[in-house]
DNA sequence: ATTCCACCCTACATCGATGTAGAGACCCTG
DNA sequence: CAGGGTCTCTACATCGATGTAGGGTGGAAT
């Protein structure tokens, strides 16, 4: 029924071959004979079958990005950043959704996919420290974010640390000094949630100021309404924060609306940061000051990065860390007027 | 290099066939056959070759959705409900962004990735009435949205009159009387912005309320940026309205955003009501109030079309379409301290 | 004892493309 | 004019699975 190579070589006059070397082409065919190929692929209709190209191949061109939630949208910017930086290369992308789960996550490593991609960008949140094992896939992987350290595969990152404790320095640059931190995780070391509190009592350490764990704001999901609960939980201790690092901008939207909820007023009250960039908090009232980790930057590596690997030979390959570049945007939260 | 189904028959010493047998659940085999072979797969760690399978089938077990961006909230969310549908028939999704752009939709179309899938989700943005016949293509398609009517093909959608209709009579119903409309498109009769705006008129009309152009607020693209643009639009020809109906959430939170930033009490001064129920709007402040136009519904009867269209044989199937239930979540951009 | 059917398994062709090897034509060099 | 290189094209094997057709069993039915 479907128009096969087959039909446009007899069409055509020519070996089932020199269609393949016109559709892909292969210099050493002459204009004539290309022409005739090329109007009865035109006349047929016909298009390649990507499958049994993949079967001979063993390439498909797509390559699989493995993230916890797409509607978090800090992940659904990034798979948008991912596509595009794919499509630059000609790749298409297969998207799996973990739900955060580890059951899940470990089923994306074990590559049911493998056959159907060609490698795998894979940001986990729920392994992490102690699954370096888990890591050695023989297909090719790009990890983003922050769960594994010096594990054996490439690995785009940000300078979370650095990126945090500019935060913070932010904040106490603006003369504040009762700073809440929101997204803690108690506990963790290597994740975002440690990196980032890292950073963050850097920062007060240098500036003499000492950490008071009243401030701290558990949140184990980062979303909206965790950052809410987890604001509501410091006020409730009855600390009186003048301003708040929020882990990420999800959770910094949610505890600046219970900090308004409460009739407490931002800027003027508390000064709130975020951290990721979305979309989102350009909108919000006011607008969201946050720390842009580079996203687009990190999907551009991570793409390269792959297409490097895909196309290497196994051996000779020392694993990389990139770091993307960091900077501040400074808006309402914390700047009354700003844009 | 990678173990087959060959590797497999020979270290069970039977036939490749039997162990495709085994493999995919055929029922005339010996306890003991099944078993060697089951062990030989464990030993080998073998896994199916996906791409070979689906050659010879003709069926990938991949469906293609294909919508504008994933970086609006509406088709993040949207994206993961499909997702989500599809995983529990056993499929997998391959996202194709549009961009809104025609040429991209026209790329879908044409069936470039037909062979990689069984089926499409298409959710058109930029194609639309006069292009009925573009959508007489010869692979399984389910339509998602308002662009086109009466195609040739299954058609998943909402009440979008009706639903716009409940909604300005709600306002309507909370003694407003001047609501801007925010996201029209003038000259638009059949796409979301045409039908939601004749519901608004309709609704007008039976509580005897005279339209007033002065408050239409054009926006082309519906995005956070566009609503608040053509919120100032409204509020800068001078018109003084008392409530907004913002054809989506985004749009509903930017205009949210710029009625607070003039000094605008939301809901005191000016009530505000969405559409779309994206999770953003729990969050906002105040919270918003929206038209949940069935999502998760429209998402898993689409992949029910869908997977019905795959199996069934081409010939007597007449297109259907199926309206999703619409209902109005109220919050606090209407009422005073609602959720 | 023959027939039949249910059960269990195998051999071979096949899906639609690409890689390999090599054949034939042509031109250039020495 | 032999030898070599470049250009153009073809025949055939091959990727890894599944569909088809059919060959043996053994037990029940005739």
């Amino acid at each position: 029924m479907a128009v096969t190579m087959h039909d446009v070589a007899q069409r055509a006059g020519v070996s089932i071959k020199t269609v393949s070397n016109v559709v892909n082409g292969y210099p050493y065919i002459r204009d004539t004979t290309r022409t005739k190929v090329l109007s009865a692929i035109e006349d047929l209709g016909y298009q390649l079958n990507v499958t049994a190209r993949n079967l001979r191949t063993g390439r498909t061109g797509i390559i699989g990005l493995a993230l916890p939630e797409l509607s978090l949208p800090y992940f659904a910017e990034l798979a948008d950043a991912v596509i595009v930086a794919a499509e630059a290369q000609g790749l298409t992308v297969l998207i799996e959704q973990t739900s955060s789960e580890r059951s899940r996550e470990l089923e994306v490593l074990s590559g049911a996919r493998r056959h159907l991609t060609d490698g795998l960008i894979f940001s986990p949140l729920a392994i992490g420290a102690g699954d370096e094992d888990l890591l050695r896939v023989d297909f090719p992987m790009v990890l983003l974010g922050e769960r594994i350290f010096h594990g054996p595969v490439d690995h785009v990152t940000m300078h979370n640390v650095e990126a945090a404790r500019a935060a913070t320095e932010y904040l106490i640059g603006l003369g504040r000094r009762r700073i809440a931190a929101i997204g803690v995780h108690t506990g963790e070391v290597v994740g975002s949630a440690g990196l980032r509190l890292q950073g963050h009592l850097q920062a007060l350490e240098r500036a003499g100021i000492p950490a008071d764990p009243a401030l701290f704001g558990e949140a184990g999901l980062w979303h909206r309404a965790t950052g809410a609960s987890a604001m509501a939980a410091v006020l409730d201790s009855g600390a009186r924060p003048d301003a708040v690092f929020a882990f990420n901008d999800a959770m910094a939207l949610g505890a600046m609306h219970e900090l308004q909820v409460r009739g407490l007023r931002v800027p003027a009250d508390v000064a709130v940061i975020g951290f990721d960039a979305i979309d989102d908090g350009i909108y919000s009232t006011p607008s969201l000051t946050t720390v842009d980790p580079g996203r687009e930057q990190i999907a551009r590596t991570a793409v390269a990065l792959l297409v490097e690997r895909i196309a290497g030979k196994e051996t000779d390959h020392v694993p990389v860390q990139v770091y993307a570049d960091y900077r501040i945007l400074e808006r309402g939260s914390t700047v009354p007027g700003a844009p």
